[in-house]
DNA sequence: GTGGTCTAGACCACC
DNA sequence: GTGGTCTAGACCACG
């Protein structure tokens, strides 16, 4: 009989890592700059339907990361220098590999199959990018 | 402002497609074999607290795919057979392979940087399996 | 823009039709004998589902056709003698031949290709029949 | 005691195959032509007083075969290349002809007898259309 | 607007 | 029991 008690519908990993994950990328990627202005709590709660509790989380985590600076009571606004920027970049870059590299090898294909169809991927998706 | 409207939360893709990846997963992986029986399409809706319709969903292109069998009545079967589970590998790895390119190059990071990275984790990931 | 206006879903004719079809194939093809007691009229009613005066109306018809006799009140019995048999036979063959014809018609092929499709099916049929 | 177990009102299959056949029809037909609109799904689904989930399965289902094209929030057009075409009629025939032939069997006329119906009505059904 | 996904629950034929 | 079909109605992303 096949067994389904591994398979975890929606695993994105928690709300509050994945507002995280969206500003870290945000900024890294450069649409989020530093000087931008936050949605307020309130805001962000009612935009994406979750507890005001998991949005106070997510920004806590953030400005513990230094990505954001509450100012003047209630606003908080986007602080990221470039060398934070770097790290938070190696960092998304490490999670988003180990995340692939652990789906890849559970299919059971060698490392360097792997590692050409990620080159081909790339290239792909390279020259995908140019014809837009 | 830094505007939230591209967030999605917990976006895995439809339900039914995350079914349907895990049992490719499984089956590439070896962990589901040719002749396993499937459970009914009430209990997994039971168990994953999913829609009957949706399991049914998944099923359907399951069999489409050639992954399962289903007979009216009778239980359904798994039934891949192995050229079809190697096709199945590729597909699988292409499609991991390309969410991961399209997340590292919206990082901007390079294509040379990214591969020494792969091979790390890689490495990594594989002392971490001999070690357990 | 394509039209759906000639489109009729579950078009199979009246239900009294039916009924009576259904009944003439099974004397033809010998399922159903001369002096076979026809269940009651509220019986059929329960059981098809179906109004009692479409029963009636059905069962009118068959009577009037010789094919049932109402004897000792309520309860009918089936009264096909060979010649009606035959009669009826015939009916049904140029019924069930005339609709094909019409569909095949309807795909613009022509008559020599569905003659030659048509004892083709027909051999493959015998040949499924036998290996029963 | 006539038993009526096997008495199927109204069975022309299910509703979503018999608005595939419908659309089949009309292209093999030439009365549906490639880049012609289709309606909507919620219209057809208004229009044929179905469910749009059943609406939806034909389409798919027609999507699928190559017969027309849907785009998620775009209009769905006929797509009917002529080979398809082709391969649909010779589908649409054998199917016809598989259900006529097996009716005719369980009537217990011989093959000569049907093949010789079969040309009589046609001849009868073509100067039926000429007369038009 | 469009197509696509999902839920809730019903009914059917077959085994 | 099983798989398959259908209905009623909701929500979503995309144009």
């Amino acid at each position: 009989m096949v067994s389904f008690e591994h398979l975890t519908l929606g695993d994105d990993g928690p709300i509050y890592r994945q507002i995280i994950r969206f500003v870290q990328r945000g900024i890294v990627a450069g649409a989020i700059r530093a000087g931008d202005e936050m949605p307020s709590r309130r805001a962000l709660s009612a935009l994406l339907g979750v507890n005001p509790n998991t949005i106070q989380k997510a920004c806590r985590l953030l400005e513990e990361e230094g990505l954001i600076q509450s100012r003047s009571g209630a606003k908080s606004y986007v602080s990221a220098e470039p060398e934070l920027v770097e790290r938070v970049r190696s960092q998304l870059l490490a999670e988003d590999a180990r995340r692939l590299v652990e789906a890849l090898r559970q299919t059971g294909a060698s490392k360097e199959d792997c590692m050409a169809l990620f080159q081909r991927i790339w290239d792909e998706s390279e020259r995908g990018a140019e014809n837009e």
